[in-house]
Order: structure tokens, then sequence, then C-alpha cells
RNA sequence: GCCGAUGUGGCGGAAUGGUAGACGCAGGGGAUUCAAAAUCCCCCGGUGGUAACAUCGUGUGGGUUCGAGUCCCUCCAUCGGCACCA
């Protein structure tokens, strides 16, 4: 008998499957399809341990429909553009695209050896001009649709580098590399109208019924829905400011009108006060991202002017301009009421405005409030300066009636807001898809020719001095006008990588159609019906997924039935690890990778100190390589592992100890495996009790692969195989349950399975067999045992026959000496049997 | 602060409102072996008891129910996510 050896039976079992082309997807109408897909990495360069359980997770979907007679598409690609790249080429001076394709590469050489049931002749990297030439055609397409406009954005600006720096590239409000302070600076900007469809976005989350519910509550509330009142200051000094409020109930506490820097109020004051131009330039430091803006300190300047309040006999109100307001929320401008609002509240405190309550938690409350008075809008409070509807109601009773007031008093309007932002693609970086876009003196700028496409990156750029290389390129940006045939110049814009994955799903079905898409192919393959990936990607990447198949719609380059992409989503959780730390001489942390750490112990005996498990981080040193677990164990232990133990959605611990025992228990199952391979045809006893089992297992496998139970169906796995282990039955029985074992474990560990399968006999490859159905009438037994309870207290327990009639069942457990003592003459108040489950006597 | 999730043995976790702790890890005992590795068998929530068994036990305090880890309410803790969003 051969030992269990994965580096043996793996690589044989790739090759076989690779040679059949069992896992290469092709449009039938025999069977119904299945579309599994796992988020596509970026290729950093090595894969780790969370990559490996992300696609197992959707490589066991894959199996499981494949063998339950689907037609599965199961593709892998590369997110391939990004700053990376660039990152790495300034550091060490070799290309982004060389970089790329070698990680690529490597990351290929790495996932091959995990047996993933991929079809592999569909892959592609978004960097391939193939893919990024279609997106250009659907960005012309958008365009031509309005789907795509232009704007003035601002971005993080680096003025010692003289270039445009990302969110992660601004620490602590100063840029990464030279340290200098941001500046928020205005640039013209592409932006795709998704503001447009807020209202639709929001409304279909509804009809997502297999995602999960955290992932719609936040897309929800990223679109942020909100009704409330628009309307407008008249300045004393002429001119208006128009507000927007969703607390139109407070109108009678404002005290103050704020607005943003932004404001083209602002600006004209700016153009023409030194003062206010000076507190402009400080509150346009620092980053763009909303954290930067907050945690800014609040800063306010009185501009002087005054305007009017909307209601009849109320004093006016001085004009501030504060850091705090937010030139993309709203119009730029609020009215501060700091009795009902914390941060009005601390503005009020800090410039010395008045604090004017509306409302009391009750009539007769104190009227100085120490800080905000913010309750629930759905709490019923006292208005002691209402002005619409009862004294007495909820606070949306109160903007209700505020807003019909000020409707009916042509004061302002109610309107309908939302949250959601138009998605700005510009970057100012090289590693990405150009934006096909041709700007001429004449014509302004144009849409490139869809014949021209792809437009693509030019290969001879150096990353020495910062900022786009495109912009220096000698001759990359002349071309013609598309339309006048005029000398021009190309935009030297990339798009944003989140383009890039938004709709690679789709280019999946055909990846090399000359088109975005192929609608046969499309119709026939969409939606993905089983998405997994991480919770990291539950609002922007989704969200954009989801515009951009309403785009896509729209543009005819998918189906109506596709604007919804993903059927379901699974989200999984990480892999984690301990973290093993000693210190230096001056006390400062040192971590020590998993592999140094035996015992508790370094090699020299230094006693580590272990801190909990938490997601794997190269500085923590708590990493594990999947090269190295492949090489010690083999991918299926690797596979069973990062399934077994947790739930899918929640984190998994990686443990030496946890390896060391998945490996202990398949090589378990292939030596009981080859014995019952090996043993001569012979009877036995207990056949009944061994096939019950095994369709009992059938059944709970089936079950959990069904709904995600991957660790409860790998727990039933485990107590079948200790069946097996034990059973005295016949040597056919044996080797039934042993195919049967094999089967429901090729899944999640294919390579011993089809081992398995072959050396029992089994007809041809077990990926492909058909899945074992459990036989209902296995499923029940002629007795059961039923626990007896008195007053809700287990007691003992009583067999019956599976079909005996309650009354049988009554009379059975009143017979019971145990029954008959606790009740001591006293009578049954209540006897409740549930057939099947449990007896319950209350006395 | 708001929103969301989670809380069960030494550990990871299991449990359509129906015998809490499946399965695995760690631990203890035994078999096999000259010895070890590997393998196999048994035990393994607390307390009391030789045992049978009793009793307590799913973060806290209440509630609904014949029966609650599961449903409802209060509080506590931990972990995520988010916002100067007007």
């Amino acid at each position: 008998m051969t030992p269990y050896s994965p580096a043996a039976i793996e690589p044989k079992w790739q090759d076989i499957w690779a040679e059949g082309q069992i896992f290469t997807a092709n449009r039938s109408a025999d069977k119904p399809k299945y579309y599994v897909l796992e988020m596509f990495p970026y290729p950093s360069g090595r894969i780790h341990i969370g990559h490996v359980r992300n696609y197992t997770m959707g490589d066991v979907i894959a199996r499981y429909k494949l063998a339950t007679g689907h037609n599965v598409l199961h593709p892998m690609g590369w997110d391939a553009f990004g700053m990376p790249a660039e990152n790495a080429a300034m550091a060490s001076g070799g290309h982004p695209k060389d970089w790329t394709y070698q990680n690529i590469a490597d990351m290929r050489a790495q996932m091959k050896p995990l047996g993933l049931s991929i079809d592999w002749t569909r892959e592609f990297a978004t960097c391939d001009p193939e893919y990024y030439g279609q997106q250009q055609a659907l960005f012309i397409d958008f365009l031509s649709k309005g789907l795509i406009y232009r704007k003035k954005a601002v971005v993080n600006w680096d003025p010692v580098d003289m270039t445009v720096l990302a969110n992660e590239q601004v620490i602590d409000g100063k840029g990464w590399r030279s340290g200098a302070d941001v500046e928020r600076r205005e640039l013209v900007q592409w932006f795709f109208k998704i503001s447009d469809y807020s209202e639709e976005l929001l409304s279909a989350i509804d009809g997502l019924d297999n995602w999960p519910a955290k992932v719609k509550l936040m897309q929800a509330n990223w679109i942020g829905k909100s009704r409330g009142l628009q309307f407008a200051f008249d300045r004393t000094d002429g001119g208006q400011i128009e507000v927007y409020t969703t607390r139109p109930d407070t109108l009678l506490g404002a005290s103050f009108v704020g607005i943003s820097p932004d404001h083209p109020l602002a600006k004209e004051l700016e153009a023409k006060d030194a003062k206010v131009a000076a507190f402009c330039a400080e509150c346009r430091k620092g980053g763009t991202t909303a954290e930067a803006i907050e945690k800014a300190e609040k800063l306010g300047l009185d501009t002087g002017l005054t305007v009017k309040h909307p209601m009849a006999g109320q004093p006016d109100l001085p004009v501030y301009i504060a850091n705090f307001i937010l030139m993309d929320y709203g119009t730029g401008a609020i009215f501060g009421c700091p009795a009902h609002d914390q941060r009005d509240f601390d503005f009020a405190t800090k410039y010395g405005l008045p604090i004017i309550a509306t409302f009391l938690p009750d009539a007769d409350a104190p009227n100085d409030l120490a800080t905000a008075y913010v309750p629930p809008k759905t709490e019923k409070v006292f208005y002691t300066k209402g002005f619409a509807g009862g004294a007495w109601q909820t606070g949306e009773q109160a903007v209700d009636a505020a807003i019909a007031h000020c409707e009916a008093h042509a004061i302002g309007q109610g309107v309908t807001k939302f949250r959601l932002r138009d998605w700005g693609l510009s970057r100012q970086r090289y590693w990405g898809c150009p934006i096909p876009i041709v700007h001429c003196d004449t014509c302004g700028a144009v849409p490139e020719k869809k014949e021209n496409l792809p437009i693509e990156l030019p290969y001879d750029v150096t990353f020495d001095v910062p900022g786009n290389p495109l912009d220096r390129h000698p001759t990359w940006r002349n071309c013609a006008c598309p339309a006048c045939g005029a000398p021009a110049l190309r935009e030297t814009d990339t798009m944003d990588t989140f383009v890039d994955s938004s709709w690679y799903f789709a280019r999946f079905t055909a990846p090399h159609a000359p088109t975005p898409t192929n609608m046969d192919d499309a119709a026939y393959w969409m939606n993905v019906d089983q998405y997994i990936g991480g919770i990291e990607h539950a609002i922007l990447h989704l969200l954009y997924s989801r515009f951009f198949a309403r785009a896509m719609q729209i543009t005819g380059h998918l189906p109506d039935t596709a604007i919804e992409p993903f059927n379901a989503l699974f989200t999984q959780g990480m892999v984690t690890h301990e973290i093993y730390m000693t210190r230096d001489t001056a006390g400062r942390p040192v971590y020590h990778f998993p592999q140094d750490v035996k015992n508790g112990k370094l090699a020299d005996g230094t006693v580590v100190e272990v801190i909990p498990s938490a997601k794997m981080s190269k500085s923590k040193k708590n990493v594990v390589d999947p090269d190295d677990i492949l090489a010690q164990y083999g991918a299926d232990t690797a596979r069973w592992f990062v399934l077994s133990d947790s739930p899918p959605e929640r984190d998994v611990e990686w443990t030496a100890s946890g390896a060391d025992a998945t490996y202990k228990h398949l090589a378990r199952v292939y030596r009981i495996a080859s014995e019952i391979a090996a043993a001569p045809d012979a009877t036995g006893t207990g056949d009944d009790d061994l096939l019950r089992a095994m369709h009992r297992c059938i059944h709970d496998v089936t079950m959990g692969l069904e709904t995600f139970g991957f660790n409860a169906a790998i727990a039933k796995l485990y107590a079948f195989t200790n069946v097996l282990g034990k059973s005295t039955a016949t040597a056919a029985t044996k080797r039934q349950a042993a195919l049967v074992l094999a089967q429901l474990m090729s899944p999640m560990t294919p390579h011993l399975a089809e081992d398995i399968w072959a050396s029992l006999g089994g007809a041809g490859l077990i990926a492909t067999a058909p899945w074992p159905v459990a036989d209902p009438a296995m499923l029940v037994s002629d007795t059961v045992t039923l626990p007896v309870q008195i007053n809700g207290k287990r007691r003992t327990e009583i067999v019956v026959a599976a079909d005996a009639s309650a009354q049988t069942v009554e009379t059975a457990v009143l017979a019971l000496d145990l029954v008959q003592k606790a009740l001591d003459g006293a009578s049954v108040k209540k006897l409740i049997v549930v057939p099947g489950r449990i007896v319950n006597i209350v006395i």
C-alpha cells in the first residue's frame, strides 16, 4: 500500500483535467448554466492564503455545480492596472508593464498547483490592450448617451513634487514622498453620472435577495436618500443664498448661515478681500478625504454679510464661511441650528452665536442647553418654537409639516437629495486605461474614432521625475482631431482602476470579442450566479458594477436581464494568524515569522509573546506562504483547512497544528480507501448501518454545500469517515461507501478524491461524475429515541417506533417508572408530544 | 456619535424554538513497539459523587413559551463600517 503523497497525485490529476479540458466552458442548450466568480486579484506578485480561501470557496461551488449537471463558467483574470506598478517602477527603475506581467506569471504559477477548476482559456488582464481598448469603446458609447461629463473637481496636490496624490499617498496631510503640506486644487475631470441612478440603485437593492443584508444596508446608507427643504435666504445687500436642510422644523432655531470655502459667494469675496482669501487658502490645506476634512479643526470667518430670516419677525442672520461645509453636498450652504446639531453647537459656542431650542423633551424642560439636543426623528418631542403641526409631534411629522408650511407660503420646496456623488474617473497617472479623448483647439474635447482603438499606452516612458509620464512623452500626445483632422492633443489622464473591475465579469462571457461583449454570450452566461469576495468591496466596487451594468444595457452591451449582474453575493472572512513578538533592548517590538517559532520559543530558546490572531500583515510577520504550505502538505490539505473550523463568512485562524491535523485526516481517508480497495470480497455485518450513515452524509454534505455551510459539511465528512473506518460491513458495501465519501469530498479535495475514485474502480473522472443523491427512505429509521422532559428539563429518553402515534407515545411515557415517581400521585397538567422530536410532561 | 455584526468548554466552533457543546485542536489515560514515530482505543464544561446520578451552565438582567443559545426588551463587552452629509 502506497502512503498518501500529494506531491505525486496532485500534478498527475491536474494534467489529466487539463488534457480533458473538462473545465473549459462552452455554451450548451442541454444543461442549465452556472456562472461562479471570485473577485479577481491584483497581481501584487505573490498569492497569499486569503486568496487560497477565496478561490477554494469558488472552486467548491464550481465543482459541485459541475457534478450536479450544470454548465459551469469559472474564469480567472487580473485586475492589473494601478499605482503599485508605478511605485515599483519608481523604486526600482523597472517598467510597470514588465513588473505587472511578471507578477501575473508568478501568481498564475502559484495558483495552478491549487487544482482550481478554472477555464484558463478565458484569462485576461485589464492591462491587455485587447481589454482596455474595449473599455475605451465603452467610454465613447457612455459619453454619447450622456452617461459621462466633465466638470471641475478637487484633487490632492503636492506643491513640492508638483503632482496629484491619491488619498493613500497623503499621510497626516502631507505628501508621502515630499513631506510637503498637501493642498486641495481644482482640475477639470471626467465623471460618470452615477447620481442619476441614485433612486434606481437604491430601490433595486430590495431585489437582491441573495446578497448579505449587511452589504445591502451599507449600499443604502452610502446612497443616502434624504428628504428636506430647499429655499433661499435673501441677503440684506441683495442677492440670495440657496440652502438645503433635512431639519426645516428647526428653522426658528437658526442663528447663522454657513457657506463652503468653495461656494461661489466665498470665491467672490475672496477676490476682493485679502482676509477672506487667506482664510479660504487655510481651509484648502489638507487632504480631500472626508476624513481629513472631518479631523481638521472647525474654523469659521464672519463675512460681515447678513441675510433675512424667511419667517416674519425673526432677526437677521450673520453669514460665515466655514471649513466643515462641503460644496459637494446639497447647495454648499447651510443654516446653523446650534441647539439641535452638535457641530453647529460647537461652532456657535466658539464664535459666540445664540443657541435657540425649537423643541424640548417635554413642556417644562429647562431651555438652557449645555449640549445639542438631538433625539431620533421618530421620537415625540415638545415644540416650543414650532411653526407647523402640533406642539407634541415626532421630528418626522414636524419636518413634513414644516415642508408643507414652507411650500404653502412660497418659502421653499420639499426636495429629495442623495448623498451619492458622481464618480470621478480621471487619474493623472500612466499605468491605467487611457481616456480616449482628443483635445482640439477648434472642436474641443472630441472622442477618438472607434477604429483607432485601442489607444495604447506608449512603452517608452520613465519614472525618474514625478508626475504623469504621458504628459512629457515627446510624441504620444500628438494626433489628428477625429472631427476636423487638424493637429490636436490626446488626453493624458487615465481611468480609475475601479472602471476596469466594473465590467470584467461581463467580458469573461466573451473575452476575445471584437466588441466589449458579445450579446449572445452575455445573454447566455449572465448573470453571475455566485459572486465571492471580501467585504472591503461592499460599497464602491459593487455599486460601480451595478451602475456599469445599467450603463452597458443602455449602450447595448448587456441584455436588460443583466442590470443587476450578481444574483448572489458571498463575502468571505479573512485568514488570520497569531503574532509572535519579542522586544529589542530599547523595548521596541520585534516580530517573528511563524516558521521561526517552535513551542512558543525561538531557535535560541527566547520565549515569544503571543498576540491573539489578527489579519495577516507583512509588518507583523504573521503570514504563511501558500508555496510553503503546498510544499509541506499539498493543495488538498490547504483547501480543506481554509474551509474547516470556521464558517466561511467569518475569519479563520491558520494554525500549524490545524494544518497537521488536516493532513493526517486526509492521509487516513487515503489509507482507509486503500485498504478497502485491496480487501478481498468478503461478507460482513452492519451493511444497513453503513448505508444509512452514507445517505445521511450525502444529505448533510449536500445541504452544507448549498448553503455555504462548508465547515459543517466538513464536520459531517469527519464523522462519516469515522463510521466507515470502524465498519464491519461487506467489502462491496464498504467500497460503495468509500466511493461516495470520495465524491462528497471531491469539491474540497479534488486530487485525493480522484485518486481514491480511480483506485476503487469508479467510472470516468470523479470531477464529472454525477453527484450522489440521498435516498429519503434511508434517512428515516424504524425506531426513534425521544428525550423525555419533565417541566422542560430532560430526565430520560424513550425508544419508540418511528411511526408511533402521539397516543402510543403518551401511554409509553406515562408508564415509565421515573415519570410515575415524579408524579407522585399528582396529575399531569399538560403533555406535549412532538412526533419524532421530544416529549414534555408538565406537572 | 451613528449604523451593523458578534458574544457558547482551555481553543476554533456545532445546534429547522425541542437531549447544549457535533466535528476538530489542545490535554489525560491505554494498546502496539526493545524504544520512538506513525497508527488504533478510551476519557475530556463546572461542582458534588466510586458510580448511577444530582446540580449549575450559551456576556448581563428581564420577558414570551410546555420548552429559549435560538424570539422580544434592557444593559455590558468586543469587532467592523461610516459621516463635519446640513
